[in-house]
DNA sequence: ACAACTGTTCAACAGTTCTTGAAATTAGGA
DNA sequence: TCCTAATTTCAAGAACTGTTGAACAGTTGT
């Protein structure tokens, strides 16, 4: 039962800190294509093997999964998983005592909807 | 620099551990009465001073608040904080390629509308 | 086969986090 | 006031994280 709250714990993690966290925000606005492992650290300006470093991080949450294309290391973010985590954060709030949550009604309305 | 991110890394940071997540957890379905201290340790089985280094970072990361009630010092959920940090997760999603998370528009309707 | 390019792995180090026992702080009751 | 209850603070140690230089591995083009 709590596997779920181990993933979560893992994947909450896995965006704690500010390289990674800006790595998914580029992965996630770059969408299903995705982007290399040069790319990336050349737009963050992180060396190559820093940023393999965090991004076998995210892919060990499984929050991003990567493919192979030429000599590129293709990485891109695994929506299912952003939203499992999503999900498991608001229902904490939902599943209690729902009328506590009425401000956060707008952010979720689908946990929320009652 | 990029301050909100740094606050959204402090939350992601403060519930990526399992106790701390518990005791969100907790906070949360108890809402705005709040729980004490004591109480939160007892129902954890959490040693009291490792608990109050816990809600101590939870606390600076702004999630919770607290105020004293005699001798006990009750605990709660910052609800706007909480919205601030899952808007900041799904924004992340939203704002680059709408399109690109459509799975995610039932977690929010409100940030993905477009 | 070779060299260039793209990424990953490894070992080591500094810094941070989690937990714990003991001491300190704050409040309520006899 | 003295005693007890509820929490926090402190210091120390084990465990974990983030970064780095150097070495290694897979892919492409010549």
């Amino acid at each position: 039962m709590d596997e779920n709250q181990d993933i979560l714990v893992t994947r909450l993690g896995a965006l704690a800190q500010q390289t990674r966290l800006s790595v998914f925000r580029s992965l996630m606005s770059a969408g299903p294509q995705g982007i290399s492992a040069g790319k990336i650290a050349r737009d963050l300006g992180v060396a190559p093997n820093t940023l393999s470093a965090h991004l076998n991080v995210l892919s060990r949450s499984g929050l991003v999964t990567q493919r192979r294309d030429g000599r590129s290391i293709i990485y891109s973010v695994v929506l299912s998983a952003v939203t499992e985590m999503v999900d498991g954060l608001v229902n904490d709030c939902c599943g209690g005592h729902p009328e506590a949550c009425a401000p956060l009604s707008g952010v979720s309305s689908q946990a929320c909807a009652g």
